[in-house]
DNA sequence: GATCAAGTCTTGATCGATACAGTAGTGCCG
DNA sequence: CGGCACTACTGTATCGATCAAGACTTGATC
């Protein structure tokens, strides 16, 4: 047998086995269970016994959930798989904060796969026994967004996409991009490069030109892009020359990639803008292959505040955001619940932490 | 409305009333769902368009689990609570070893809460909707091991305790402990201290003498103490000399407690083993505060091999254990299934791997 | 023209519990 | 001694689907 059949030895026992055995109804053997004190403490005692010695595996969860309505899990939908999930700074503080939620609410967390079949993925989502979903940053297109808007659970969206129905928690992407921007402008940079996570779900990798970035389905991505160009042409300078590329995940090694190509450039830029902290942290070893100092010949600035961020060498000015925050927030939305047809919008602020990755621009 | 409550203004839906209002049979709708080319195609379209219209959820995933005796979704069951496990890279490197082959297999994850309320710990157990359980290191004593005994579920137990029935991946904490004692008695030390995570599922922080210590009830602790007693007893060295600190938690805060706590004796350690390399690093922290060369005045060696330990300062010599490995393995065998009555036995080997916090005992 | 297979749909049973309403029996009160 | 509350239990309906077996068409086959 493999694990997942049934027990092919032991026949089923069933809260009715134990009814029958004792001449009870079925439904004094399940108060015994589910509500103890809803009977005589002698009886009680018989029938947990008799379960114990027929090898009852106690009331049925998948029933007891069908019957209740509520199954007691909160599912967690990550765009990426789960894997990377566990592995990326940003998506596991938020995960950290969900659970700090779910686990004062008794509730567990329920992990949607991304199974490498796509279909399998959504079809994961659509058979989730939860009472709920925090929803992280899909891309517009996702097609598990239909699946949650046809489930119409409570769902709450963190950073993006916007859900009729659904609450959102997100920051304010395009100001926090703009603060990263002002303050490099305001340090003399006047050559950039920009290393973004993917601003489409395809796959792509390399430089983003403008057509690529006009049809982005990430509003994250379209939002700090924008952030940058507003700062840009407040400034007088030309957002169509500045070099943009595009990474397929959020690691060091596509961040290490990605700035190779913007600092093998010439002219080479002299400062250079990462969407996330690991991203900047690729940028900063990308740097010291070329034996650029950081920030005398280049700098560099990443977005998230990640831990890993204050520990860099140098360390990592960076645009903070609250995750962990973040994570709570959505989770207690989610438990708590809102008025109908009123869900939440929040946006939380964000910070420029100015540290040792960033100075004057090179004469 | 709280958003759990059920939506008041739509009433329910179901493949019922699908099917009466096309005049088909509520199997028709339901094949219309999962068995695509088991019914008309024009059909299937027709219901297809008036579920949408009616706003049909889709199948319930609670009906259609119970009917199918399988719910598409592994339980993951931690010591500790999920914020922390969320946390611990040790914990996390597992996590996403069971994630790799849960994903591969289209399967989703379910994280068992640890609410403050113990009972609700247990209950969540009792009540998860999941296929099989991955369990991590749970205390002999621990209340959730006999709720898994009577679910009778496939479950595999990474590295303890026993449960009948259920398969097991771990390694030889013994021996592994052993070796990383040898590799300090090797280096001449004849003073040690050891950093450990709990003995037993009690909250207590401080020293452990011999009654704790024979008392424990983790049997990874007892067996990492073994090795170490091994070790030195092979030497000529009495253990019951050796001061063991017991920390409740794995985290670097609570190594540098406890290595001060060591390090504030005299005469002092001349080396500390910890149980992990958080704890390890920890107690880098202790030497550092106390100006303590490392290692020329105090050895330090750590278990895991954790990412971090590679980059502490100085980088950690420690016993490296295959966690995501582990993690995996657990994964594929729970997925996989065994014989019946044959559960399967992996022991996985340990490394000692030698960096710069370990050297010659100081004169 | 009977037989068969494939395709399409239906019926009835079933998965395993909990909710809800109702029925005895018991004890206490005035 | 009637009335009332309380405890302990029962019976039926229900949660919302899927399964297994069978029935009816239709067209092809010999």
């Amino acid at each position: 047998m493999t694990s997942f059949e049934k027990q092919a030895g032991r026949p089923r026992v069933t809260l009715q086995t134990i009814a029958d055995r004792l001449q009870v109804s079925r439904t004094t053997v399940s108060n015994a269970f589910g509500k103890p004190n809803q009977l005589n403490p002698a009886l009680r005692q018989q029938i947990l016994d008799l379960a114990r010695e027929l090898g009852y595996p106690g009331p049925n969860p998948a029933a007891r959930t069908l019957r209740r309505g509520r199954s007691g899990s909160l599912g967690v939908i990550f765009p990426e798989t789960l894997v990377y999930a566990v592995t990326d700074p940003a998506a596991l503080l938020l995960l950290r904060g969900i659970a700090e939620a779910s686990e004062a609410a008794r509730m567990a967390l329920w992990l949607a796969p991304v199974p490498p079949d796509r279909e399998a993925g959504i079809a994961a989502v659509r058979d989730a026994v939860v009472d709920g979903f925090v929803v992280y940053s899909l891309a517009e297109d996702d097609a598990r967004l239909q699946i949650l808007a046809e489930r119409a659970m409570p769902t709450v969206i963190v950073d993006e996409p916007p859900l009729p129905g659904a609450a959102f928690v997100g920051i304010d992407d395009r100001a926090g991009a703009r603060a990263a921007a002002e303050h490099l402008l305001a340090l003399g940079h006047r050559r950039f490069g920009v290393v973004t996570f993917p601003l489409a779900d395809d796959d792509y990798t390399g430089p983003a030109d403008l057509a690529r970035q006009a049809a982005a389905t990430i509003p994250i991505s379209r939002a700090r892009l924008a952030g940058y160009a507003d700062a840009l042409a407040a400034a007088g300078l030309p957002w169509d020359e500045v070099p943009v590329q595009e990474t397929r995940l959020n690691e060091v090694a596509s961040g290490e990639a990605a700035a190779s190509a913007l600092l093998d450039r010439s002219p080479r830029p002299t400062a250079i803008m990462a969407f996330s902290d690991l991203l900047a942290i690729g940028a900063l070893r990308a740097a010291a292959t070329r034996g650029l100092r950081v920030p005398a010949d280049l700098s560099v600035i990443g977005f998230d505040d990640i831990p890993a961020a204050a520990m860099a060498t140098p360390p990592l000015t960076t645009v903070r955001q609250p995750l962990l925050e973040k994570g709570r927030i959505a989770g207690r939305l989610l438990l708590d619940g809102w008025p109908a047809n009123q869900p939440p919008t929040l946006r939380l602020p964000t910070d420029l932490v100015v540290r040792a990755s960033t100075g004057p621009a090179p004469p």
